[in-house]
This record gives C-alpha cells, structure tokens and sequence, in this order.
DNA sequence: GCAATATCAGTAATGATTACTATTATTGAG
DNA sequence: CTCAATAATAGTAATCATTACTGATATTGC
C-alpha cells in the first residue's frame, strides 16, 4: 500500500491553485510555481496534478482544444469556455436539471456523471466587439 | 475565394463514417481506408476530417483521454463514453431540457452552446462486471 | 489540351504529456 | 537522533496525437 509523503512542490501546486479562479494550464502553474522554486520540474508539477486529480482533491478540465486546466475546487460545478480569448471561468447555475437521469432514461447501461461546458464569448469579449 | 475540389479520398472518408455508428478515430479510419486505397496518408485523413467538421458535415468529439473520435452525422446528438471500454455511443434522449438557457441566465457573456458527455459503464460493461 | 490550384503522399516538426533514472527528502521505528 | 525504507524529485528522453511543409499529382473550368 502507498501512502502519500509530504513534498513542497505538492503543497506548492494545491495552494497556488486555491487561489486561482481561472483554472491555470500545467505550463502556468509551472511557472509561477518556479518563481519561488527554481528547480521544480515540468513532469514534478504533472505528477502531481495528475496524483491530485486522482485523489478527488482537484478537478483536470480537458477541453479538446489546447492544453489541459486545472481547477482547485473540487466541488462538482460548471465552467464556461470563451471561443474568443480561451478563458476558462467558473460558471453559477443555480437550478440545472438533472441531466444523468433524464439520460439514463433510455439508456440499458449505467450512467454515473457526464461532463458538461459552455462555449461562446466571455463578458469581455462580448463588450469588446 | 477556395473552391473545393472533388477528391478520392475525403470522399471515402465520408463514406466510411456513415456507415459507422462507433465514432473511430483518425487511426482507425486511416487504417480502414488504407484497405483500399494502400497510399492514403494519415496526415490526409487529419486535414479532411478538419476540414469536414469546419464545414460543419461531421463532427469531431474531444473527450480529453486518448485521441478525438469523429462522427458522420452532424445532426446535434448526444453521446456515451464508456470508462471501461473506452467504447463511444450514440444515447438517445427525447426530452433534453435546454441547459444553454438554463445557464444564460446569471452570466454576462454570451453562450452560443455546449459540450456534453456522458460516462458511464456502456450495456455490454455493466453485464459482463 | 492547358493553365490554375486544390489536394496529395511522405516526412518532419510541434505540443502536451508521460516514462525513466539516478538522486534527494520524508517518515516511522528503534 | 540515526537509520533504513521508500515516496518524491530534477532532469531528460520518449511517446502520442496532431499539424506543417514540400514537391508531385489530380481536378476543374475554359
């Protein structure tokens, strides 16, 4: 059995991610990471996003274009994607439908989540033009 | 003004994906194509499945493990992942409420649409196990 | 038939991510 | 505290999916 030893890259990467909202890619994470710990490594930084997303403590976003985010709240929530600028943003829906289950009404496997974003222009993008 | 031109080759690609309820990826349409014509490139299988979905004639499904799966049918659909298999389906829902609204509704931006997937154990996992 | 050009095959390059390896750091036991 | 076990690291190489490049070929309208 594996059991998880205390590194400061790890903690490094869960408390920068607690204080973003804007669900940074690995390359950025990495960098900033790499301000106070010069010698941190790209894989180091993958590891253990990869580790905690496994462990449920944090969420990989994979939009099918460009890298992947990462987002430190693991609370199931919704993220909207702009088209234009990339941005990547939590999104508020107070009273989403059940969608798993009107899925699952016709459907002879089983059904345990989905995986739902929203596209189109950011509010600043969508002033801007 | 780029005109298209006819071409053997993305003809039979989009032949072979309507005849495919499975959604294959790049490799397994270029392997399957290759049948019959031995040259065809994979690198011509990329660009004309590109350019099918920018036409907006196929569309191409991002899941963020393993490579995209392309579909022959462009109608808006949705679609199973299975995260045992791997297996891609089609699921049919009749009664899908209409989340876009549902989710524009406390945003500032403007959502033009979204990206949906189901996981899950497909028919085929979920009675073996 | 011919010129214009979209498309091709083949290959090289890219970008994101993972794997490998020798070294370092953390941990619990004595 | 010291030490052995082993998780984690830095640095680098390798992998995978995809895109870009290039000179040759195929399609199209005239």
């Amino acid at each position: 059995m594996k059991t998880l030893k205390y590194s400061r890259q790890r903690e490094s990467i869960v408390n920068f991610l607690a204080t973003r909202k804007d669900h940074p890619t690995a390359d950025v994470i990495y960098e900033h990471i790499r301000m106070e710990q010069p010698n941190i490594s790209l894989g180091t930084v993958y590891r253990n996003l990869a580790l905690l997303a496994d462990l449920g403590a944090i969420q990989k976003l994979s939009y099918g274009i460009g890298p992947d985010h990462f987002d430190g709240n693991a609370m199931p929530h919704y993220h909207f994607v702009c088209t234009e600028c990339g941005a990547v943003s939590d999104l508020d829906i107070d009273d989403m439908p059940d969608i798993s289950t009107v899925a699952s009404r016709n459907f002879k496997g089983t059904i345990t989540g989905y995986c739902l974003h929203f596209l189109g222009k950011c509010p600043h993008c969508t002033t801007v033009n």
